[in-house]
This record gives C-alpha cells, structure tokens and sequence, in this order.
DNA sequence: TAACTATGTTACTGTTGCTAACATATGTTA
DNA sequence: TAACATATGTTAGCAACAGTAACATAGTTA
C-alpha cells in the first residue's frame, strides 16, 4: 500500500488515477510539506491535466483526507504487527505499540500531522475518525489484556489515553525537534519504556 | 500584547505597520487557521497596499515566526502566572503549569500548532527556539523545586520532560478532537492531575 | 536646502485551486 | 451493430495569492 510506482498514463484515460493521485499526493506531502504540496504537482507527477483530479476528488482538501486515511490505516498496521512481536498483554507489547507510533511520526512527519489536523470536509471526516478508533482499537486490545479484562470497559479506556497522550506528545516534540532543546538530549526508547511503566497500574 | 486595535493608517505611512501586520496576521490565523490566512487578509485589515508587508517582513513565513514568537511568549508567561497561584514547587503548582500549556492550546489552537510546527527560514528559528527555551524554564524551575535540586541539572531535565510530553499529546488531542473518540469522554483537568503524579517521583 | 533612508504605492508576474465547455473512451441496451 | 449513457479525460479561463520592480512620499541628517 503506498509503494506501487507512479505511472503515467499510456491512451487518454489513464486506468488508475484516483490510486496514483493518492499516491502521488502522499509521496509530495512527504518531501514538501502539506503546504508544499500542490494539485499541479500531484498532476504533473501523474502526467495528466490539472482539471482531471476533480473527477475523482473534489477540492484537495478531499484528496488531503484520503492520504490522512491511508496513514491512519498503515499506522494500525504497524502498532499491531510490532506488538505481536511480543508476549501479549504484557509492558513490554504495550511499548512497543508506542514506538511504532513514534516511529511512525519520524518516518513520515508530513503525514502523521495530517492524519490529526485533518478536521474540515465534514462527510468524509466519519470515515477518517472510523479508522482512527480502529487503529486505536489496538492499543485498547493490549491493554485490556493486560489488565485482564474480558472487554474493552471503561477501566481499560481510562488507562490507555494517558499511553496515547504520551506517545503522541513525544511523536510531535520528535518531529518538530524539540529532543535537544536541553543539554541532555531525550532517548526515545527509553523515554517510552518509562512513562509506560509509570503510566501503567502495576499488575498484581 | 496581541490585544491593541488594528489601526487603519492616517497618512502615507501608517505609523506602527510591523506591529499591525503581526497583530492581524494572529487574529486572522485564529479565525481562518493557518492555511485559511493570506497576506492579502492581513493587508486589508490594517489598511495597507498588498507590497508593504514586503518592507517589514521577506515573507509571509516570515511574519508567521513573528507570531509564533509572540504565542511562545506569551505561553510562559500564562504558565508563570499560573503556577503563582500555587505553593512553589509542589504537585499542584507542576499541574496548574500543565493546564496553562493545554488551556493555551485549545484557547488559541492555530496558534499553538503554529509556534510547533515552523521550522523554515533558519535565520529567525533560532530566535524561535531561544524563546521556546524560556517558556520551557517556567517548568523546569518549578520542577527543580519539587526536587529539591540546586539547580537545573539532568535529574531536572529527565524528570520534567515526560510531564512536557503529556501536556503536549495532550494539548494536540484536545483541540484535534479527540477527547471523545471513546465512549468516555477524557476531563483535561483531572488527566493532567493523575499523569503528573504518577510521572514525577514520589517525594520522599 | 540637499541628500539619504525608510516606508509606502501601483503595476505586474507566475502559480495555484477550481470551473465550464468540450472530447473521448467504455458499457449497455435496442 | 448502432445508439445512447456514463465515466473520465482535455483545453481555456477565472479569481486569489505570494512576491518583485519601479516609482512616490515622508522623515532624518548633513
């Protein structure tokens, strides 16, 4: 997902542009910025008219909430398939589940601030908050293991966000440099391995 | 500060441009969110031909530091206040300087994503960062106190850094509205309360 | 007063997001 | 297969924007 090749088109109509828009969009995000990012470019790379994406999205801020999507989605991914590298239900499955978050964010900045500033666009914001709570579905299933509760119940609600908070304050202070503000630059492993514990009742 | 009346200008020149163009730009930014705000905006409100700003500011980056400077500013000083209203260098004193920094971020939430997010126009960002690092020192001292610690060492830094980390993931969930994405909504005053205490050492 | 500097103006450029009118391909139905 | 409908592309053009150049006016200093 967001690896195929960008291709031009060979006739006049050009088979997949909805998927390579996306794509294309996602690839410039990533090295320009948000604010960098223009339609034209996204066109040019897609060797197509600038009139043409309106086909298929209509304004940019429409086609912004799909990249958004498609961050959201492989962020989930990521958390689940990092955390099962490890005994589940366990610290040491929960922190990982925050570095892949903050890996995340270091990987692609651009994006990751997109995924959570993206408000506008009211119809198409359900579907990005849908798979939001679905990656955060993660995090609230390891938890809730953790804790060993059958469900994911308030008890398990209440002690997550703080892990959430956390990651994504530490994900944002990574990105926008602020890890050497001091003299003693901040570990990020280290720093998420403790404020997991503290954060974390202690389990029986 | 940031709270004078936009002025018209009276004559040919207008007097206190540089200051008015800032001023605008903050308001506007507030009202229209960062990409919402144009340099053409800032010019109508303070009565000015599109060109001027140019003599004052090499680009609308340029004016956006100056603003997010001001905001900086002015985060440190909430904080400091803030904090006054508690015994010096207790848990309460910590929390009321964590609520300052999330009451910021959802007073003036554009703002806030502003004065983290610019890191271009390298002459200016280290002004940027030298007041950054001021606001940052209202917690640092207080947490210096909590500890007993003469001065600003790593034992501070370690130790103050995390609570930054919550505040900040904090402040982004707020205003990026995701207090409730669950079920059971997060009260700010209470999360800040319950992650302070478990993030600073106990007191012997 | 003359010269210099700071700070405004108008007129212009190239880029952008987006729309309208038109063109071409694909699928469906008679 | 012919005719139509629909999806998806094109060209031309709009208004708004960031920024520049050449010029105008005001204040400051020699």
């Amino acid at each position: 997902m967001a690896k195929s090749k960008i291709q031009k088109k060979s006739g006049y109509h050009h088979g997949n542009l909805r998927g390579q828009l996306v794509n294309a969009a996602g690839r410039l995000i990533e090295q320009n910025g948000p604010d960098g990012f223009s339609m034209s470019d996204a066109c040019r790379l897609a060797g197509v008219s600038t009139a043409a994406p309106y086909r298929h999205f209509s304004s940019k801020q429409d086609l912004l909430i799909e990249v958004a999507k498609d961050g959201l989605q492989r962020l989930g991914e990521d958390m689940d398939h990092r955390a099962s590298s490890y005994p589940r239900g366990t610290v040491d499955s929960i922190a990982a589940i925050g570095r892949a978050y903050v890996d995340f964010a270091i990987r692609e900045p651009h994006t990751f601030r997109l995924m959570f500033s993206t408000k506008e666009h009211s119809g198409r914001i359900e579907e990005l908050k849908t798979v939001g709570r679905s990656s955060y579905g993660v995090l609230l299933r390891e938890v809730a293991q953790y804790l060993g509760e059958p469900d994911i119940n308030e008890t398990v609600i209440r002690c997550s966000f703080p892990l959430w908070t956390q990651v994504h304050g530490l994900s944002f202070l990574s990105i926008d440099g602020k890890l050497d503000v001091t003299e003693f630059p901040v570990d990020i492993n280290e720093s998420i391995m403790i404020a997991t514990e503290r954060l974390l009742p202690a389990k029986g």
